[in-house]
DNA sequence: GAAAAGTAGGGTAATTGGGGAC
DNA sequence: GATGTCCCAATTACCCTACTTT
């Protein structure tokens, strides 16, 4: 299982500044459930690093396929 | 490899701004594989600053002699 | 307890993606 | 072959106020 605590949980503005993307722009990818986020009590909302990590290293260099014309 | 993020990334009308050409040109880059990018999870694309700046840098060195130092 | 910063909401503008055509 | 422009749908950015976090 993946559920192991201890993890490092990000804040809204953080993976904002990662993904280069506005704090609330990150909410909605929560609410749309793109991304696994975690609640305070308080209602805000955290994330993990790890999930946030392997998005981010989903770099495309989309030209690695076959060239066909 | 290449995936390390820690790294500044810029928008799409942001790169078109320095190569002064259309947000739509620098789509079909990264379509055509010319510049690497990284996806939103929404599915907007985020370029990674230090490849644009390669690039620019390129442009300037064309077609003349490498640089040295 | 108080203050500053960040976040949750909700609305509305701006940007982007995709596919095709010229 | 490569670029710009137009269309439409989706995503994202910026505006506000109230609440949470530190």
């Amino acid at each position: 299982m993946t559920a192991h605590a201890g993890e490092r949980l990000l804040t809204p503005g953080e993976v904002a500044n990662l993904f280069r993307v506005d704090p609330k722009t990150v909410t909605r990818w929560a609410t749309a459930g793109r991304i696994g986020s975690i609640r305070t009590p308080g209602g805000h909302r955290r994330f993990r690093e790890s999930e946030v990590q392997e998005l981010l290293s989903q770099l495309t260099t989309e030209a690695t396929e076959p060239v066909r014309h």
